[in-house]
DNA sequence: TAGTGGTCTAGACCACCGG
DNA sequence: CGGTGGTCTAGACCACTAA
């Protein structure tokens, strides 16, 4: 059953190959679109076992660097737009300008098309029983109704993010562009601003965890990949909370920013 | 070589068995510091061969339930101290009331100890050559002598956070505290405004990505683990950024918030 | 030293993808 | 159909930990 050459190495060989290919991808050897050596040619090239080569596979593609696809191999994925999702994103002056606040994201890359490329998919708009967490968020018993708006947002035509907002039915059952797809410009926050409600603060939480097998197959991931998970409300000036959004996405190549005022306080 | 049964079912065998020991332990039937049983002893419970075993077990510390040391085991982590970071800590009355911003985070968890738990080791307090991306960030030409104040903080007395701020020397010179293992009351944002100096905002960027392996046996991790690499601009009312804080931890059991204000601009 | 996890092998069968 | 990745086996040797 072969030699057995042990681990007695003090970086593992799986390690070691894992990285030379991540080097071949940021030098530019492997070039995005092309695809990585099959896993029996990395056999034969490195000269180890397949097992060897699976685990330094699965380096590589927690790497973030490539995608891999069952019987068709690994692709280098393209040039990683990399998103920057800032707080300024809620600036009152985005909703009044029409952006809805997953439009008001900005690209670092250079190639600033990366907007172009964002595509939404509603999956659910319609009432639903809130869940235990989001209740408490909106501060109605759990189990109580609320709408609940589910969307699918997609970049380069691979889905990245799932988010859904949940709202007190008392609160938007009187704005019927609340149940529609698109619910105008600036997106939904303009309209609870155009029905009387000011915004005081939005509050989000993060947290960042391996994606689920569930997730995973959702966010199209490689299973394992972190995914982060942001709950945020939405409080108007009144101490209300009138939405709850629950969103996860691919931790991959987004980039989180805030700016938090020095408050004299 | 045996039977090879094959991998025709729908969901793995190794997923399986790693959502038994995962309910296991979420249902208490595995409490908190017990040891999960061996892979061998798996093994033969579970009648199939070590790699599954391994394989399933690699899904179990992704879950985070469980840490794993080489010769010892697997055992169940504590409840795990939920840790809030909220954008709060930033608020001047922290400061004039003498807590440093890091003391200022408070817990979810119902036992409020965990504040108790945390210990600071300095790893390195003096000058540096500033690396390229703090360079930009401060203002200043890549390679700038700065003073670099590099900590590891532990939690449980795990290591848990690396945190190094970078301080363009001009605005540290004059402060001696700054170059001292305890800056005194409030931190060294205290100092700097001691000095003169008034915040007018902190920028926060977050990013999420899987441990690399330095960044593992660092911050004691299961390799693959997923951490937040957080980067803090500190502005002044001046326009000007007198630190940077490179900060890296585990992305495990802590929750960020921040309230980002509805400000009508 | 006995037992544990970590690495590696050389094979097998299967499911998915393209032509 | 041939090639690809995904699962699984039955062993081997090694490194670490605790008694």
């Amino acid at each position: 059953m072969g030699t057995a050459v042990g681990g007695g190495r003090a970086v593992p060989r799986y390690v070691q190959i894992a990285d030379e290919i991540i080097q071949q991808i940021r030098a530019g050897v492997l070039k995005p679109g092309d695809l990585v050596p099959s896993e029996s040619e990395l056999v034969e090239r490195y000269g180890v076992s397949g097992g060897t080569i699976r685990k330094a596979m699965v380096e590589v593609r927690a790497s973030g660097l490539v995608d891999t696809r069952h019987g068709k191999g690994s692709m280098v994925k393209d040039r990683p737009p990399v998103r920057l999702r800032s707080s300024d994103r809620f600036r009152a002056s985005h909703r009044r300008g029409g952006k809805a606040a997953y439009l008001a994201e900005s690209a670092l890359a250079e190639s600033a098309q990366s907007g172009a490329m964002a595509k939404v998919s509603v999956l659910y708009i319609g009432p639903m029983e809130a869940p235990e967490g989001i209740a408490d968020r909106l501060g109605v018993p759990a189990g109580t109704q609320v709408l609940a708006r589910w969307r699918l947002y997609f970049r380069n035509g691979v889905p990245v993010e799932t988010a859904t907002s949940y709202l007190p039915w008392d609160v938007v059952k009187d704005i019927p562009q609340l149940f529609s797809e698109d619910p105008g410009p600036g997106g939904i926050y303009a309209r609870l601003e155009d029905d009387g409600h000011t915004f005081a603060e939005f509050v989000e939480t993060l947290t960042a965890r391996p994606a689920s097998k569930a997730e995973a197959s959702e966010l199209a991931l490689s299973p394992g990949a972190p995914v982060v998970h942001l709950l945020r409300n939405a409080v108007t000036e009144a101490g209300r909370v009138v939405e709850v959004c629950d969103t996860l996405m691919a931790a991959d190549q987004i980039v989180f920013e805030y700016r938090i005022p020095a408050a004299a306080d």
